[in-house]
RNA sequence: GCCCUCGUAGCUCAACGGAUAGAGCGCCAGCCUUCUAAGCUGGUUAUAGAGGUUCAAUUCCUCUCGAGGGCACCA
């Protein structure tokens, strides 16, 4: 918010004071760098742009930082009691107290608003994540991706833009043939039949629960080929029930869409992306394979399209499934949320997206992998093995509050470790129960200046004078501007961080400010905890943490 | 060998090219007769290494070292 209206009044004063620089240098130029100061000392805001212009016009950057104030507006000031050039070449905005107390008003009366903006402008953007196969339960790395996905796109639909979430589900392909497999080996050696069971088959323990759940009668080894056809869609229902019970029931996510990967063949998508590559020439046949001329796009290779089985690679669904993303669906921008693993089909995807020329933006983040570790040795995990822990378990163990705080803090880059023996010691000293802790505090003091505000008036806002109180009021108004920022750089860890320190000036100002003092209510006070509890409510919803009244 | 990501305090992690690199946990010392001590105050310890770009580098570029992941006609 205001963020972007210093920028503007910057951006407007320069292009009067130097209307040579608008079309020689662009309009990025003038966007240079606004941003909050860590330092109270320093103002509240600052801005670097006179030392750019300095460049380009070859004088002081101070002087042109001087020129620059000279020429904001007398109106835009008002909300400054200070506006000064630094050296070497900062604009420092402090923000005015009066308007500053000013301000809270608004947030209380924005309210469930406060925090939202516009910027997104109903563009219709969608973030697929989790996509785990349906070939074993969800493990804690797809935590990571989990939280993160639902999270970014509750911001995205704060600042205006349609949000959609999507889970892609492989319903097809080899997996699925090996998860029908073990589970039919397994059911058959719980009757009795000595039967091997190969390596390339799921070794976790869920496989035998899976064998317990199906009756297949009086069968036999050899009828493997004809049994796994006909028990395939069995498992694979109960696989995509279970996760879709765990995701909403324990997880508390909502997708919008479940889109099945077979919905693309029934829908002729495959063949039609087939046509497309085939009409732009990205298509050609080498050793009995079909293969895609992604390297003319910045792939280090082609890749194959279709094996010399006939049957079609993963990759190609893929790129129809972006296709009905893209064009079919119309959305402007799409955001996939890929674990680490994933990270090589990233420029392919790309390349072809840029091949046959979709509209709309395609971001990609990568979630680094969570490395579990246990008596501080690694612990390898893998479906294949059987060793990962669900992330259903992490969540019965510790609570969803935590482990989604936990996971949001991360950034997606990071490569974590989860340290398995202390995961639960540490959760009781989560900060999401410091968070909490600040809206039960502000809740609990509402209710008693309830009960002894004698019908008072509410009187008219006077200007905060204690330093807390004004620290803690120039941070509830940064959510704004943080919210937006999130929709573009992904930095969702922002959040939560943001969250701990609007906590944590509230806390001090609890210690240093009261606001029922010898039975009296402060109004003023009370004004400003309602505008803290608004933020952080705002902000525990939007990483869907409970916000609770009392603890 | 090539590609991607990472290397920050004893540990787990922040820092949108900017000013004094922040939290939590740990450890040490204090603070409850008044609104919730799940809190507050003080102390403790850090940018892997070497160059470069910049007025300004934890951040960008190059190299070295170290960690994870990817390099299939698997998904």
């Amino acid at each position: 918010m205001l963020k972007k209206e210093i920028s503007l009044q910057l951006k407007r004063v320069c292009h009067e004071l130097w209307p040579e620089l608008k079309t020689e240098v662009g309009q990025d130029f003038f966007f240079q760098t606004v941003e909050y100061t860590k330092d109270a000392s320093f103002g509240d805001i600052s801005s670097s742009i006179a030392l750019q212009l300095s460049r380009r016009l070859s004088r002081n950057p101070l002087d042109l930082a001087e020129k620059i104030i000279g020429s904001l507006s007398r109106n835009f000031q008002n909300k400054f009691t200070r506006i000064e050039a630094v050296m070497p070449g900062f604009i420092n905005f402090t923000l005015g107290k009066l308007w500053l107390s000013q301000q809270v008003t608004r947030i209380i009366e924005a309210d469930r608003n406060y925090g939202k903006g516009d910027s997104g402008q109903n563009e219709k953007v969608q973030v697929e994540f989790i996509s785990a196969n349906p070939t074993g339960p969800i493990h804690l790395g797809n935590g990571r991706g989990a939280f993160l996905g639902d999270t970014l796109a509750r911001i995205f639909s704060s600042q205006g833009y349609e949000a959609r979430r999507e889970y892609y589900i492989n319903d097809i392909g080899n997996q699925l043939e090996i998860l029908a497999e073990s589970v039919i080996r397994r059911y058959l050696q719980k009757h009795g039949l000595k039967v091997d069971f190969p390596e390339r088959c799921y070794q976790g323990e869920y496989i035998k629960d899976l064998a317990k759940k199906l009756t297949l009668g009086n069968v036999k080894l050899k009828d493997l080929n004809r049994l796994k056809k006909r028990i395939k869609e069995k498992i694979l229902k109960i696989m995509i029930d279970d996760i879709q019970r765990m995701v909403q029931e324990k997880l508390k996510i909502r997708f919008n869409k479940w889109y099945y990967e077979s919905e693309l063949y029934r829908q002729g998508a495959v063949k039609n992306i087939l046509e497309q590559l085939k009409a732009k020439d990205l298509i050609y046949k080498q050793e009995g394979a079909t293969w895609i001329k992604t390297s003319a796009f910045g792939d280090d290779k082609d890749r194959v399209a279709i094996k010399a089985n006939r049957e079609n690679t993963y990759f190609l669904s893929d790129v129809a499934y972006h296709w009905n993303k893209f064009v079919e669906r119309g959305f402007n921008r799409v955001v996939d949320i890929w674990g680490a693993d994933h990270q090589g089909h990233v420029i392919r995807m790309q390349a072809v997206k840029k091949a046959l020329g979709w509209p709309g933006r395609l971001d990609i983040i990568i979630v680094q992998l969570v490395r579990l570790i246990s008596q501080n040795k690694e612990v390898k995990m893998s479906k294949r093995s059987g060793t990962f822990v669900t992330l259903e378990e992490l969540v019965d163990d510790v609570g969803l509050d935590v482990a989604r705080f936990f996971f949001l803090m991360r950034s997606s880059d990071t490569h974590m470790d989860f340290d398995l023996d202390l995961a639960k010691e540490k959760s009781e000293k989560n900060p999401v129960y410091y968070v909490q802790y600040a809206h039960a505090r502000i809740c609990s003091i509402l209710k008693q200046s309830e009960l002894r505000k004698i019908s008072k008036q509410p009187s008219r806002i006077e200007e905060f004078d204690h330093q807390a109180e004004i620290d803690l009021l120039k941070e509830l108004l940064r959510l704004p501007d943080l919210l937006k920022d999130v929709c573009e750089t992904y930095e969702v860890q922002r959040l939560p961080f943001y969250t701990i320190k609007v906590a944590e000036l509230f806390h001090n100002f609890y210690t240093q400010c009261r606001v029922i003092n010898q039975g009296e209510v402060n109004q003023n006070r009370v004004v400003l905890i309602k505008a803290t509890r608004v933020v952080l409510r705002n902000c525990l919803k939007l990483m869907g943490v409970s916000v609770p009244n009392s603890m």
